[in-house]
DNA sequence: GTCTGTTTGAAACATACGTTTGAAGCACCG
DNA sequence: CGGTGCTTCAAACGTATGTTTCAAACAGAC
């Protein structure tokens, strides 16, 4: 076989185990056990369980990372000086993460799921990784939500971009659980693309919504009688 | 000591644990000895594990979800006959959040890091447990959707519903360190009823964006060349 | 005071985990 | 052929987990 066929399987394993489980509640054992592949293995080629999570997200999260910073330069080229819209910012960041290239059909909804888990699962050698090594991309795409909403004070657009965060990650994170549900009780079938599809125009109306109103509505003031 | 006060020190404990680190993650002697507790305390007055996690949701989810029951009681009395809008309807339902009678001021907090945790990691049991106990008041919520949004086709309104879940989840279950992001990069102090106040607009906006557009942004024929 | 049922305590149980070890296997080059 | 470097393998290591055990402590009723 290969050199390191072994590398590769143990990724696909671990990938999809995570993916389905979270980190903490897949074992190496179930990994090397789907992997069909000795248990020292993942000690051997990557050193530990936290360093076979860092790599599984290194294999997907760099060559994203390169598609998105094209995706973004093409959308600055388009619209030479002035900013891209915040309509256009968000459409191309979904648009690179569904082109991406995939490795199988359920590609897509791994890797979002595994970027939900990221968010949520609070491993603190995770999120230290995560933003060493990919923060040029992110800080890129702040900056870009920044010029598409000049009208936001900078407090307002910090919680709505939370608030967009998490209804992607959020989402992303279950799209398959979602699918299903939806499937079993209309016979819909949904492709991630359209989660995206829909997910866009949620967010660019949210983000733009009218200013944040620190009261409750008009008729409530009975509320606490 | 009163009867049980060991109960009540198991779940004050495991509550907090929970919240800050997640259910796997956390074991029963990190709990115990919080709780100044002897280890077996747990088996004994809960049985397991599970059954401890199950405990700790139902102490603060019942009394949520009767304060829930009344506020969409009041809701629907006030606009008699006409379906409650979206934003009252949304609004209610922060209000029970916040409005929540707190056994300490971190109260909300973890509240909403439990929920999030709750959707998020997905542990079969609790989900199970959740469906079973909640789904009445879970039920009305979505019943109240519907009729404020009758211009939405079903599957629209539930994948925006989805969305608007994860946005609050999320945001939630991350609210104390987003909060403390904010304080150091600004000085600025935010109540959780603030996030609260701004979550609603951003919902409701986003719930009620104009028609999807399955379709890209129309300049982006591009993107792919 | 003594008995009874409930609650606590220290210790052990069995199991699962991540990691390490050292021998065996293998491909390649001299 | 013999040796060298990388890879695999079965087995074990040490530790941590959830759970169980059973004796001790306790409270309340008689």
């Amino acid at each position: 076989m290969a050199q390191s066929d072994t590398v590769d399987r143990i990724l696909d394993a671990a990938e999809e185990l995570f993916a389905e489980r979270g980190f903490s509640e897949t074992s190496l054992r179930m990994i090397t056990g789907k992997a069909k592949v000795n248990l020292a293995a993942v000690n051997y080629h990557f050193g530990s369980k936290n360093a076979l999570i860092h790599a599984v997200f290194a294999r997907f999260l760099s060559p994203f990372s390169t598609t998105l910073e094209t995706a973004f330069d093409n959308l600055e080229d388009r619209c030479d000086g002035k900013p891209p819209t915040l309509y256009e910012t968000l459409w191309a960041l979904t648009e690179s993460a569904v082109r991406m290239p995939q490795r199988n059909d359920r590609g897509i909804s791994i890797f979002m799921r595994l970027l939900g888990l990221a968010y949520t699962q609070s491993q603190g050698h995770l999120r230290k990784f995560l933003e060493q090594e990919y923060s040029q991309p992110f800080g890129r795409f702040m900056r870009l939500l920044k010029e598409a909403t000049p009208e936001l004070s900078s407090v307002d657009r910090y919680w709505r971009i939370q608030f967009m965060l998490g209804a992607t990650a959020f989402t992303m994170s279950s799209s398959d659980a979602l699918r299903d549900i939806l499937q079993n009780k209309t016979g819909i079938e949904t492709s991630v693309q359209e989660i995206g599809a829909r997910l866009v125009p949620f967010l660019a109306a949210g983000m733009q919504a009218p200013d944040k109103l620190l009261t409750p509505p008009p008729e409530s003031k009975v509320s606490v009688a």
